[in-house]
DNA sequence: TTGCGTGCAAACGTTTTGCAGTATT
DNA sequence: AATACTGCAAAACGTTTGCACGCAA
């Protein structure tokens, strides 16, 4: 509701508008679990509104990212996914190769992978975006070593 | 040479063929800086001959993979990388946002984030295929903080 | 009324697949 | 001779762009 208002504000001073589609876009962004693709975002929008296209999805996340409203997660060489920032800072995630799954990771808890870099290799690391692939307590058992090793 | 020699008889213990543009494709990863795309890899390949196909520089690219003679390097939503493994294990890159450049870790260095992980999300990380981005120590002095975000 | 935002269609860049012909074993 | 491998063309995939119309301000 307040990030409805925050969201209609932010459009507002930067001279952009607050239409039907970018409120569902926003409203399904609160009743999604996290971690979506634009693709999921896409069906659920189209549950309450047909009159939707998948490119404005695109284009109201891409204006969302930017007035920082959504993080963006990249899972690899195939796609994105969107989180709501909500009260939560931009922080890194746990994906899972087996499942699918996202998990989120405190920013604290890199910090001394980013000094470590910084100290040795001068590397300004992006720890509120890094995303580390491999496999889940739930998967790890039962994964295959021999399996899909791409990464 | 003797990378040419295993590769073969890697090839023909599994049954496959050596066959001149295999030879083509692991000469050119010889001589390149390394992680390279595999339309990089293409071109040079083409400067050789130009009765080789991309489609045939991704289908060794990947048999090169499987045979643990290439490592595959994910930089994020725009393709991949190839390097020659040589006397290399697979390792963990930086890559950075503002000029692309990729450079290598030693998988040591990031234990102690792997042993982090393990511990506290019961994650098993793949920290060799691991790609951190953010901004290089030539980059980061003269980067605009209000530039592309994207992950 | 202005011009931002939209749906549609088509393009995009990289990677994959289907297929019939070619060449290695 | 058998069949792995190839080039070509086309698809796949998620994302982006061009364009004319529609609608918020």
């Amino acid at each position: 509701m307040s990030c409805q208002n925050a969201f209609m504000e932010s459009l507002r001073a930067r001279g952009f508008r607050f239409t039907p589609q970018r409120e569902m876009i926003l409203e399904v962004l609160h009743h999604i679990p996290g971690h979506s693709s634009a693709e999921e975002i896409y069906t659920r929008v189209r549950a309450l509104s047909s009159r939707v296209d998948i490119t404005t999805v695109y284009r109201t996340l891409e204006l969302l990212r930017e007035m920082e409203f959504v993080n963006l997660i990249d899972v690899g060489n195939r796609g994105y996914r969107y989180e709501l920032v909500g009260t939560n800072p931009p922080h890194p995630h746990l994906v899972c190769r087996s499942c699918g799954d996202v998990a989120d990771l405190l920013p604290q808890e890199l910090s001394p992978l980013a000094e470590c870099l910084d100290r040795d290799h001068g590397f300004e690391a992006e720890i509120q975006g890094l995303t580390v692939r491999g496999y889940c307590a739930a998967c790890r058992t039962d994964h295959q070593p021999h399996g899909d090793t791409r990464n």
